[in-house]
DNA sequence: GTCTGTTTGAAACATACGTTTGACCGGCAG
DNA sequence: CTGCCGGTCAAACGTATGTTTCAAACAGAC
């Protein structure tokens, strides 16, 4: 046992339920049966289940961020001066996503459900934690993207963002789910990689949309 | 009281409070303490907190998938032979969704969120009771979705539609709080209908990405 | 008015939760 | 050996949950 697994022990099972279940739905009882350690583990390494809900974030969001400062550094330092295209920022992005070191083969896509659901259950505790602890490779990505749609206006790039994240979000929050169908219903085998191999081109084709397809059709009964 | 209205002020408190807070964290004492209703009053009239979960999506889908029936129906009526485009049946959608009577100003906008954590929220019974009760819309918008879009194969639309999905979901879910955010940055008011204008084009442009752009760069430290 | 079936009301039910407690263990400094 | 201290453990704490109970209030039919 060395010092003491436990603390990692927890993070694991607790990553994975969360990531299966939700924060509510997950019990600490089942996180500590799960990780074979004692009920009042939690509370003693962590405190709460709050607490426990940030740390789970924090052991991958950490690095994380680091790798994607560094990636975001060589893309700037590349690019010399001119802004990177929008294709290459979100590429950078999901480069570090996919390079981050795994725990197991599902690494990547329990986390993309996790900030999935950290996005969507309205856990107050969790958005002002992640904002707080996070917020500068966070707006760093906002001003690339600012500087890769200059044609945009801010208001529509706020919405295209979203729309983005949106995709991202549920899509990675629920493929394990998806690849399952799609491997049932076409026999087909499908990676992470390959899933955002799909997914940057759909939301660079997206962001970029025509303005002119902003008019909405003749308001009629149905479409013009 | 006419006959009994607590039926419906037992459905409108939880609507609003389970697109507040989702499905777990809405308790049925705060349900019953919001519609002024008893406590028991729930189990009484739906027998359980999952069917009255279930009744709640039942009211306004019930009637929103005969509409979407009927906007489908007039579609291919015009289009006389000829399938629709993608924008036409996207737009199908959005017109049945925002056209629907809606018993308060935000109504269109709290059930697409609550739409968005029925996706999310790992509830089973939910996902399993939407699935057989609104299967036939459901199939009919992913054959128009089908022959719309005939240049895909079935792998790349399978994914893109998934991303639409997402998109959708993502920003519906949470359309309350991103309006909010905009109107405190930018000072902009905007409505579900004008957020469906941004979304439509957005899902379109994604739809039809240049299958050229499906290949990643190459695959060195960064973008190439 | 009386009866009958339906709806409400206050209270209790059993269960599950997050958290706290205090005893216990094992290694290590004195 | 003694004393300590970080860590583990079983058990209990108080609270909140979904559900059930049963008496009271109500409506409409006769």
């Amino acid at each position: 046992m060395a010092q003491s697994d436990t603390v990692d022990r927890i993070l694991d099972a607790a990553e994975e339920l969360f990531a299966e279940r939700g924060f509510s739905e997950t019990s600490l009882r089942m996180i500590t049966s799960k990780a074979k350690v004692n009920l009042a583990a939690v509370n003693y390494h962590f405190g709460s289940k709050n607490a426990l809900i940030h740390a789970v974030f924090a052991r991958f969001l950490t690095p994380f961020s680091a790798t994607l400062e560094d990636a975001f550094d060589d893309l700037e330092a590349k690019c010399d001066g001119e802004p990177p295209t929008l294709n290459q920022t979100l590429w950078a992005l999901t480069e570090s996503a996919v390079r981050m070191p795994q725990r197991n083969e599902k690494g990547i896509s329990i986390f993309m459900r996790l900030l999935g659901l950290a996005y969507t259950q309205s856990q107050g505790h969790l958005r002002k934690f992640l904002e707080q602890e996070y917020s500068q490779p966070f707006s760093r990505f906002m001003r690339l993207l600012k500087e890769a749609t200059p044609q945009l206006s801010a208001v529509d790039r706020y919405w295209r963002i979203q729309f983005m994240l949106g995709a991202t979000a549920f899509t990675m929050s629920s493929s394990d789910a998806l690849r399952d169908i799609l491997q049932n219903k076409l026999g087909v085998e499908t990676t992470v990689q390959e899933i955002a191999a799909r997914l940057v081109p759909f939301l660079a084709a997206g962001m970029q949309a025509d303005d002119a397809m902003l008019v909405p059709p003749a308001h009629k009964t149905s479409v013009a």
